[in-house]
DNA sequence: CCGCATCCTACACGATACTG
DNA sequence: CAGTATCGTGTAGGATGCGG
């Protein structure tokens, strides 16, 4: 089939937003590359996100297959937050975010 | 410590996210990868967007250094649209996102 | 052909309070 | 600590029509 398709439906372009899109998805991988975090430490890492927003975007990273979430079933409750493989796979994605806003404020200056 | 400032102003995926973030902007700067198009080719080349949105990112596009504007001033109109030397530094980017959805398709047929 | 002006709706995102 | 539940709002995005 034709290059008209390339932004079509399988267009990784838009497979890549509907899973990574919105205000927060990234930042919360981001977090998640050192090390596992507890839901606590996720929001005390990330500035002005609403712990309601952090728990949503954490469950649609957990069902896309991006996250993955461990309780142990502790009293108080102990819950921790991990990347899959596939979230793993994010990492290329945003160290090309990262040099892009680079090159971008580098562009700034010059001008 | 939880490198706690990664996230906070200047943050790359934040400043990144401001500038290719929604529906459309990256979708219309990979259409122009190939060469520079007019306001009706990309149209016909992106399924399912107004023309409204269209001419709207662009327009921001345009404001933010990435995309330029010619105007040939001719009658009937004729405006083509090209990338800018940053604009174009969205190239990694945008293969850092095919990448990742073809890793993450081949996940989901290997599960 | 290219672009602007309205009007409108849906949902992303936020504020707050409450529970095991 | 880790969540739900509820309510409210801003704005991204869409439909339509007009104009140079």
């Amino acid at each position: 089939m034709i290059e008209k398709v390339y932004v079509t439906n399988r267009c990784p372009i838009r497979t890549t937003l509907e899973l990574t899109g919105g205000k927060w998805k990234l930042l919360i991988l981001s977090q998640l590359f050192q090390k596992s975090l507890r839901l606590s430490e996720l929001k005390a890492s990330i500035p002005d996100i609403s712990e309601k927003m952090l728990i949503q975007e954490l469950k649609t990273l957990v069902e896309s297959g991006m996250v993955l979430r461990t309780n142990y079933g502790e009293v108080p409750p102990r819950v921790v937050y991990s990347l899959t493989r596939v979230g793993e796979a994010t990492k290329p994605l945003i160290a090309a975010m990262k040099d892009f806003a680079e090159a971008y404020e580098q562009q700034l200056k010059e001008r």
